[in-house]
DNA sequence: CTGATTGCAAAGAATTTGCACTGCT
DNA sequence: AGCAGTGCAAATTCTTTGCAATCAG
């Protein structure tokens, strides 16, 4: 399975054009102090499929080492975010309240989260690149992180419920409890 | 003060050219049971001038009706979400994990997050409009929510920072504790 | 009238922190 | 050796929920 992920993994980047890094060059590059949890999170980050949240980097990191704890996993990606090597997003809430983290590419994409099947589909466009320059040629903000969330209705769910087209209105206003 | 963030609100509005329409009248119009909290809430998100977060509506909730809850404030919010008058935003988590609300304008705008000062900067362009039918023409995503969030310098702090130039890279590396 | 909405209180989820101990360099 | 990093457990922060009472339509 960690093979699997790994060539997923490279495979959405290079169907991105994404350019990663590795985490660890850049880790010692800049004199970060490499523990061998470290070593061991930057490594899942690094070749993770799919988007992680702090559970799943967790779970994932104590299969190789059982005593490694919640707190070091948050502390770790924190140190990362501070580094501006990963990326936190949260998908627009589909599961909850928690964060997601992937390694940072040299373009930024986008994540576009669809409410119905809730898969996220990731997305690269020279546009977004030309958004950032006129922010920062308009505004004189000089971006560090820029963060594009997308929310709404995917092509396939799309076309799936043109199909049975006999949908009113989305009915929103029930309750939380109604809408689970 | 209320007429002060109302002015403010309207004057943010104009400048932006942002279009809101009114939450009540929305509301109404959708068949919305409209019970007193709901008044006072969503009266308060309208006129606000800043993007409110939970604790700050409750509290100017509670000014003018004492029994106010936390939970019908999350239960207003919720409902107003899935209605998509509102949008969420997490602002880059300059002040840790809570959301701040703001009434959903016609066009999107980004948000510009300082940093190092904490301001927040509005900025809109047509550029993002395009950026979002690009979106929806190539990937088939039918948009109901877009959130962009930029984190870094502002104008300001960057030509205070130039001023005294002895500045060296960003020290990063400390924990949590030591950056705070 | 009657079901949607509320307040309350308690639970839950996500994240942070203080402290003694461990392990890089 | 010395200090950054870790594990543990408790604390904090933000959000949700079950239920009886209340209110809008």
């Amino acid at each position: 399975m960690a093979n699997c992920d790994s060539v997923a993994a490279r495979t959405r980047a290079r169907l991105l054009q994404l350019e990663r890094r590795s985490l660890l060059d850049e880790l010692m590059s800049k004199g970060v102090r490499l523990t061998a949890q470290r070593r061991i999170l930057v490594e899942i980050i690094q070749n993770a499929s799919n988007h992680l949240d702090v559970a799943a980097l967790l779970k994932e990191a104590q299969t190789r080492e059982s005593s490694i704890d919640r707190a070091t996993v948050y502390r770790t990606i924190d140190l990362l975010k501070r580094l501006r090597l990963i990326d936190e997003l949260d998908l627009m809430h589909l599961n909850g309240e928690k964060h997601y983290y992937e390694v940072k590419t040299r373009r930024d994409h986008l994540h576009l989260a669809c409410f119905e099947c809730g898969r996220i589909e990731e997305f690269a466009t020279p546009l977004f690149e030309e958004l950032k320059a006129e922010i920062s040629r308009r505004s004189g903000f000089q971006i560090q992180v820029a963060r594009l969330e997308v929310g709404g209705r995917c092509r396939s769910c799309r076309t799936a419920a043109a199909s049975h087209e006999d949908r009113k209105e989305e009915p929103v206003l029930r309750n939380k409890t109604a809408s689970a």
